[in-house]
DNA sequence: TCGATAAATGCAAGCCTTTACATTTGCTAG
DNA sequence: CTAGCAAATGTAAAGGCTTGCATTTATCGA
C-alpha cells in the first residue's frame, strides 16, 4: 500500500498466475473460453493484486468503450429524468455505462455536447426530437456512430427512433374536449422553434379542430418557456381574450399546474368555467386539485427500450427499429363540458 | 463517404498538412506552442478530414479521460435530477464530461458502479453520503480516484464534501415546531439502513425534542421507502397510534405530500389537526394545497459547487475541501401550534 | 496405440495518441 | 559574422489491452 504504488496490470496478473496476459484477458472477457481451473487461479491473481483494467488501454485495443451517451434538453424535467433512469437501469443490465449530457433546448449546445460525447468515445447516442442540422447526422455516420432518436415517433422518418406520435396523442384528447362542447380552445406551448415534439403538439390540436369543423386558425396560442410561473401567466394572459377561451391545453403537465394555480387564484372554478388539460402524466398530475386530465406518456418505457435497441445493435448488430409506443388520454379532473353561460 | 471509411488518424492528418504527428497533437492541446501557420494548415486538414481524437488511444496517452462520474440513488427523485443537471452544467464548463450510474439505493449496486466507472475511467467522482464499504474508499485510494461525497456534511468527517447538515437542519425545524406546543410527534423516515442523511434527520428530530425536555424515545417511527402512497398508508397507520400524533415529520416532500393528502382523503385538516412537515423544498412543496412547510436544501448549489471542487482538482490540484451549504427551515402553510382538543 | 479433432493457451502485432528529448530553424547580441 | 538561445518541429518510445493465428494439450474413436 505504498502511496505511489503504481496499479498492476494485465502484465502483473498473468505473471502472478502463471498464464499469458491473452488468458488473462480471455478470463475477463470471455470467461467460458477458459479452464475452469486456469480461471480460478487468474481470478484469484486479480483480487490479490486489486486489478482494474485499464480503460484507455482496453478502449484501444477492442475499439470499443461499451459507453453510451444520451443528450437531453435538461434533466430537471421529470420527463427526461425518468426516461434517462430507466435507459441506464437497462444500460448497466447489458453492461454499458451511460455519459449524459444536456442541452437546456440550445441547439448549438446540443451539437457541441454530440460531437463531445462522440469524442469521449461513446458507441452509440441516444437524442431527442428529430429536428437538427443534417450536417450533424452526416458527421455521426461518418464517424460510424449510430444514434437513436426517442420521445417522438414519425413513421416517415428514415431514422430510427423510440417514441409515440405526438400529434395523434393530443388529437385524440382534444378530439373528445371538443366533443364535450369547447369552441373556444387555447393552447399554451413550450416554444416550437426548433422542438419538433412541441410543434407536433400544435398540430395535433389542430388538426382535431379541422376535423371537428372549427377553423385551426382560431386556436389562440402561447409560447413560453418551461415552469410553472410560466404557465401562470401565459393562463391569466389567455384568459383575458375575446373570445375567452372554455378549453385550455398546456404542451406538459408543468405549465398546466401553473394554469391551474392561477385559474384558482383567478377565483375561476376548473372544471366548471375552464377545462386545463396537460400532457406527460408527471407524479404532478395526480395530486393537484382537482387531478390533471393530462397525456400519460410512457417515458420510462422509451428510455428501457432505447436501451435495449441500442444493447442489440452494439452487441449482436440488430439493426435498429423504428418503434412506436402508445400514449394515451387520462381524464381526470380538470375537464368538463363547455359551460353554456357563453 | 463510402460505407466502410475508417475515420481517420492523426497520422493522416499530420501527412496532409504535411507535419508529425507530434504537432498536430500539440495543435489540438496546446494552440500556443504551434506556429500560426502551421496551426491554420493543420486545422484545414483536420476540418478536412473530419477528424476526431481516438478516446481511447488518448486516454491512455494521456492517463486521464477528462471524464467524471456521479454515482446517486435515482435521478427519478427530482432531488437528485436537480442537483445532477447543476453538476453537469459545471463540468461543462471545465471541460469535463460526466458518466452517470444508479444505485436505487442498493449498496451492493453502489460498489459495482464505483467499479465500473472507475474501469470506465473517471478521472473523479462525486458520491452521496458518506457511508460505505471502507473497502471502496480503500479502493479508490488505490486506484487514485479522487471523490467527494455529498448531500451531507459532517465537520469530523475526514474525507471532502460539499453539503448540508441534515441533523442540525431538522432540529431547527423540530424546535420551532415544538416551541408551537406540540408534544407528540412522528417521522416518517425513508429507510436509515445504509441512508446516512435519512438517520441523521432522524436524530435531527430527537436531538430537538431532548433540547425541549422531551423524551426522545417518545418519538413515532415509521421507515418506509420513497414515494407519494407509501407516505399516505405510513400516514394513516401512524395517525392510529396512541398518543396520536400533532406533528408529522416527514424524511422528504414526497412523503410529506402523500402524508398530506391521505390526512385530507381522511377528512382532516392540516394544519389545524396536524401538522405535516417536509423536507427537500422540491417544486411539489409550493403547488399542494396548503402549500408545505418544510427544510430547504441547496441542491443545484451543491451540485454546482461539487463539480467546481473537482474540475478545480483535477485542473491545478486544488485540494478538495470540506464545504457547508446552509439549508434553511421555510414556513408555509401546513404547521400550526398544537391543536388544544388533547 | 495412433491419428484426428477440439479445447485451451500462448505469441505478438496492432490500436492511436502524448510527450520527453533531440533536432532544426530563426534571431539577437556581441 | 557567429555563438548562443529560444521557438518550432520532429523522432520515437511508451502506454495496457485485445485478438487472429499458431501451438500445445487433452479427448476420443478405431
Amino acid at each position: 500500500m505504498n502511496p505511489k504504488k503504481p496499479p498492476s496490470t494485465l502484465l502483473d496478473v498473468a505473471a502472478a498466475a502463471g498464464v499469458s496476459t491473452a488468458t488473462v484477458s480471455r478470463c475477463l472477457n470471455f470467461p467460458d473460453q477458459v479452464a475452469d481451473l486456469t480461471r480460478e487461479r487468474v481470478m484469484t491473481a486479480v483480487t490479490d493484486l486489486g486489478y482494474s483494467p485499464n480503460f484507455g488501454a482496453r478502449a484501444m485495443a477492442a475499439r470499443r468503450t461499451n459507453t453510451i451517451g444520451a443528450i437531453i434538453p435538461t434533466m430537471e424535467n421529470a420527463i427526461f429524468a425518468r426516461g434517462l433512469q430507466a435507459f441506464q437501469e437497462e444500460l448497466r443490465v447489458h453492461g454499458f455505462t451511460m455519459l449524459v449530457a444536456s442541452t437546456s433546448y440550445r441547439p448549438e449546445i446540443e451539437d457541441e455536447q454530440i460531437r463531445s460525447l462522440v469524442a469521449r468515445g461513446a458507441d452509440a447516442l441516444l437524442l431527442i426530437g428529430h429536428e437538427r442540422d443534417p450536417e450533424i447526422y452526416r458527421f455521426l455516420e461518418a464517424q460510424g456512430v449510430p444514434a437513436i432518436i426517442s420521445w417522438t415517433y414519425d413513421a416517415n422518418s428514415p431514422r430510427p427512433s423510440v417514441g409515440f406520435d405526438n400529434k395523434a396523442a393530443i388529437a385524440e384528447m382534444a378530439t373528445t374536449i371538443i366533443e364535450m362542447g369547447h369552441r373556444d380552445i387555447a393552447l399554451i406551448s413550450a416554444e416550437t422553434s426548433m422542438n419538433d415534439r412541441a410543434y407536433a403538439r400544435l398540430l395535433g390540436v389542430k388538426e382535431a379542430m379541422l376535423a371537428a369543423g372549427l377553423n385551426p386558425d382560431d386556436l389562440q396560442v402561447i409560447e413560453t418557456p418551461y415552469g410553472i410561473e410560466t404557465g401562470a401567466v401565459a393562463f391569466e394572459t389567455m384568459i383575458k381574450n375575446t373570445p375567452c377561451p372554455t378549453a385550455v391545453f398546456c404542451g406538459n403537465d408543468v405549465l398546466a399546474v401553473g394554469a391551474l394555480r392561477r385559474a384558482h387564484e383567478m377565483g375561476m372554478s376548473v372544471p366548471k368555467d375552464v377545462s386545463i388539460i396537460g400532457f406527460d402524466d408527471i407524479e404532478l398530475a395526480q395530486i393537484t386539485n382537482p387531478p390533471l386530465t393530462t397525456v400519460h406518456v410512457p417515458h420510462r418505457e422509451m428510455g428501457r427500450r432505447a436501451a435495449l435497441s441500442l444493447a442489440n445493435l452494439l452487441k449482436d448488430g440488430t439493426p435498429l427499429e423504428n418503434i412506436e409506443l402508445p400514449a394515451k388520454a387520462v381524464f381526470r379532473g380538470t375537464h368538463a363540458a363547455a359551460p353554456k353561460t357563453k
